[in-house]
DNA sequence: GTGAAAGCGCTAACAA
DNA sequence: TTGTTAGCGCTTTCAC
């Protein structure tokens, strides 16, 4: 089965060292000699043994991609992304699911099935500030979603508060001023879910509107499931409202779901507006208002940022963090 | 950076011989030698150096999956199960994106990018019976989700007539009789579009209902908009109709958008019925009715398949397909 | 039960 | 411009 070098170059009349000279297009090669060797490859179907190269070069031309699960669909719409990136950068993805699951992930970061890929790409979600020293790790590894301070890595994420600020400004403008928010963690500070109430509260503040506890409503896993069961302890309270920001696009529609079933109309009697662009919301009854983190750049710069690191010889730059740009899209959910 | 088996065999008195047992489970080797081996491992952090692996091994451990898009849900989904799967057999999974593009398929089927995995399980999309030949590749291919007869590889695929009959037959059994059936291929013979529009017309003819061209609408691409689009149609078309079955959840749940604008109740009007048994479909408003057509099995078939067929050395046995069994899933999109 | 040594296919000094 | 050759780190006969 085995076509090597070998076998090529002793069919094209040359050394081995020519053959691969051509492989790799090294630039000094005589055309007649070129058009001989592509002969020979063509004629004997030669495909380069990657192993063996990786073994020389050191380097794979494969990253991992470490995801809570693929089934969730920001994480699906965040690999198809990472690996569109990664193929304009000549890389292919080796997918890992964590299921967000805190031992799992540390269990992933030091496991051999990662080990020969170049570098990491790690979208964390159950690991906490606490575990930031695990992320110390001897390969190049890149960050996520996911905001860690002080960790040893680079982050490429978004302006998680700015964004849920403007979100909240947007509901604000209609009018509205009892705006729930569905998502929130308990006694988290660093998170998605912290940063995402702070911007909430932010544009509270700055509209002068006070803070009401009783409209933070917490939910664990922002999967569907959770935003239904958040709309349902809500109307349960008695809490009056008048819009919605979920945290997420899920816990959004969620919600939607609920308040439908429950007879009030969207968006007269409450705007809801969701978070990550899901593609979703695009065909949702009624379409839903989202804010897009910049999916593609987030994950354009995740690539780039890991090949940096890769090309860069043990050079210790210290950990960066990128942001990407946001888009408030406005769409029926909060139509006036 | 590199802790060899040398330095492994150095530091604990042993030859690399000796290392290399321990680290591969080796039966016969003495508690004692193997202490120190694996002490010395540790206190070296040595990891096995995967390309030298492979290179020796002509084996890497890592299998591809070629997919249309992971955001499209099914993809994503299956995905998901793939990896899961692949992960009980030891094995790490590549992703690829092919957008469903037959040129983009049939290039990935002899692109070097995937030259290093064991083999390739392959869900095409836009190559049909004629590209059949170019599936006659020399590394273990497993063809997931399509059903390309007389191609040269091995199939998992599933049930997609009786399935199909089975969706309709449940509509039948509401007392429906005019049925639009939204996702068929025009001149498809061996396509899912084509097998589950002929399960469509086996369950009619079988209750005795008279087959109405109006009521099958075309939609070449699967999506929620291209569902939307084949509902505003047939509305626009004045065909009357009391149910809909979409040959995939995503062109159900356009079409129950649509519904919904337009003010038909479901299931009391129109009764839908989906294909796939997206997890989307248990949170949608309504629930959606979908057939699971067993996507953790046709994942788990699909490699163990490829790892027989990676095993066996080029022993020629004949192509085989593998059915999956499925499941109708009554919701209340089509509740009584 | 353990060691010595060959070689998997490739790249890159170094030579010519 | 092209050829020779030494490994990259590992597994595996074959001795001992």
């Amino acid at each position: 089965m085995a076509v090597t070098l070998y076998d090529v170059a002793t069919l094209a009349g040359v050394s081995i060292k020519t053959v691969s000279n051509v492989v790799n297009d090294y630039a000094h090669i005589r055309p007649t000699t070129r058009a001989k060797v592509l002969a020979a490859i063509d004629e004997l179907g030669y495909k380069p043994n990657i192993s063996a190269r990786s073994l020389r070069l050191g380097r794979t031309g494969v990253i991992g991609l470490a995801v809570p699960e693929l089934s969730l669909s920001y994480f699906a719409e965040l690999a198809d992304a990472v690996i569109r990136a990664a193929e304009r950068h000549n890389l292919v993805v080796l997918i890992e699911q964590t299921g967000g699951i805190r031992e799992r992930e540390i269990a992933m970061l030091s496991s051999s099935r990662l080990h020969f890929t170049d570098g990491l790409i790690f979208s964390p979600l159950g690991m906490g500030s606490d575990d930031a020293a695990l992320l110390d790790v001897s390969y190049p590894l890149v960050l996520l979603g996911e905001r860690i301070f002080g960790g040893p890595a680079d982050h490429v994420t978004m302006r998680n508060v700015e964004a849920a600020r403007a979100a909240t400004t947007h509901l604000i403008g209609l009018g509205r001023r009892r705006i729930a928010a569905f998502g929130a963690h308990a006694g988290e500070v660093l998170g998605s879910a912290a940063l995402r109430l702070q911007g909430y509260r932010e544009a509270l503040d700055e509209a002068g509107i006070p803070f009401d506890p009783d409209l933070v409503r917490e939910a664990g896993q922002w999967h569907r499931l959770d935003g239904a069961r958040a709309m349902h302890d809500l109307l349960d309270a008695g809490v009056p409202f008048d819009a919605v920001f979920g945290f997420n696009d899920t816990l959004a529609l969620g919600a939607v779901r609920v308040l439908q079933e429950a007879g009030r109309s969207i968006p007269a009697d409450v705007a809801v507006i969701g978070f990550d662009g899901l593609d979703e919301t695009k065909y949702s009854l009624p379409t839903l208002s989202t804010v897009d983190p910049g999916r593609d750049e987030l994950a354009e710069t995740a690539v780039r940022v890991l090949v940096e690191r890769i090309a860069e010889r043990d050079g210790q730059l210290p950990p960066r963090e990128y942001l990407s740009d946001f888009t408030l899209v406005e769409r029926e959910s909060t139509a006036l």
